[in-house]
DNA sequence: CGTGTACTTGAGTGGGCTCAAGCAGGGTGG
DNA sequence: CCACCCTGCTTGAGCCCACTCAAGTACACG
């Protein structure tokens, strides 16, 4: 029994080869034809700035491979305001943490131009229930996450650091890739929501940096600028006291 | 082939059958006779004020499920700097993180006196690679205890709030049960390192607190001192913006 | 009864907040 | 092509909360 390969399947856009979820769903137990199996019913989607990939409390319907650009995850505080407790980048998976669940828990939303590729969520589920060592495999990723968020917020949110400190912390963990200076540029008001600062701080921060050839901004629109960034300055700011 | 009932097994001190653990463990492929096996090895511990159940970086030996008291779970700044990342309480499991690791990820340490029992860890990983819904069912925890994280740390750090608003909203998660008025009693260095402002602040707000009636303090020693509070008062505060 | 640790309280400073105005630049419509 | 607007960003002035440094107090424990 012959199968049309991924890539066509995936209407020839996703190189579903590079998916971080296919890596987490290959093992000895999954054979290729279920991998291609598994490829069918999986969508590619381009979200502009500020499109919303899943909001909270609607109902899960995927999840998604973000295959390029940044996506900012929301929570929303009970008082009203919005916190930005997360930032998937290429590669990252969003929506796992509610795959079991009837309802998304945060927003999912764009920064920049966003290209994402969506797993049905029955196909998933099912997929998983066939495949017990799938189960450890999401376990261990579930861990990760929840070490990734515990040092995200722990090393940014600290209230007696300084704003230049936490800002230069931030750059670092918005690199669009680990090898290069190039950094996701993300909206005042969007810094100001990680790192639990008033925009008007953000804005005065960065204008220094920028000043002092720390970051460079670069790009036009919103859809894809971003910044330059001197990363051993950056280092160096991020670890003083 | 008759066996001791775990009571027994648990050296007539752990009541297992109100273990959060346990009921992590059972579900319809567990036996109760697997159920008792899994006592086996099982020790109770006691800890005074202070002392590490477990340390960073040290060997994986086991889970502990805390029977009584409190917990601190705290990570190291890679500046050297400490934060407290999460509480455990009565009936939450400490190093289900590190489970599956070599080493733990973090440092457990009691507050006041606490009393927990170990489940080694060699039969806490034979076992759950044993039955398959287990691991199902820890995945949900870790996704769960993700979500407390997330909440935990954006409600408690967020820069721009008044130390009082965070500090009411900390004496909220401390409650000792959810029905009560009793608060854990941490020192000033500990609610310093959680809420990320500085043992000085803490003590003043702490102080305001009680002069309003607000917090009563109660207890002598570090091992049984606890505060009751006027849980309406502190939602309000809390909700304050 | 002395000693140490944890906590409290004060005075002064400064970083980030608030409020408010000005600016830049991309998009739209005339 | 320009005028206009609208949104997002920048910058300023003044204030206030939390930080720092420093001294004083309470209390548990030997």
């Amino acid at each position: 029994m012959t199968r049309i390969p991924p890539t066509v399947r995936c209407q020839g856009r996703s190189n579903c080869f590079d998916c971080t979820l296919r890596h987490e769903m290959v093992c000895s137990e999954v054979t290729l034809n279920e991998l291609i199996d598994f490829h069918t019913g999986i969508e590619d989607f381009d979200y502009d700035h500020g499109a919303a990939l899943f909001s909270k409390d609607a109902p899960t319907e995927g999840v998604y491979c973000i295959r390029h650009g940044a996506v900012k995850i929301v929570k929303y505080d009970p008082v009203g305001g919005q916190r930005i407790i997360r930032v998937l980048k290429k590669g990252d998976v969003a929506g796992l943490e509610s795959a079991f669940g009837d309802s998304y828990e945060h927003t999912a939303m764009a920064v920049g131009e966003v290209r994402a590729c969506r797993v049905p969520i029955e196909y998933f589920r099912t997929f998983v229930s066939q495949h017990g060592n799938l189960q450890m495999r999401l376990l261990r990723t579930s861990q990760a996450t929840l070490r990734e968020t515990e040092s995200w917020l722990s090393e940014l949110t600290v209230g007696n650091l300084s704003a230049r400190t936490r800002m230069a912390r931030l750059m670092l963990r918005l690199r669009v890739t680990d090898d290069g200076d190039r950094i996701h540029r993300f909206g005042v008001e969007d810094m100001a929501a990680i790192l639990g600062i008033t925009a008007e701080t953000v804005s005065r921060v960065v204008s220094d940096l920028v000043r002092e050839g720390i970051l460079v901004k670069g790009g036009k629109s919103f859809a894809t600028r971003y910044f330059r960034g001197d990363l051993p300055a950056l280092e160096k700011i991020a670890r003083e006291a």
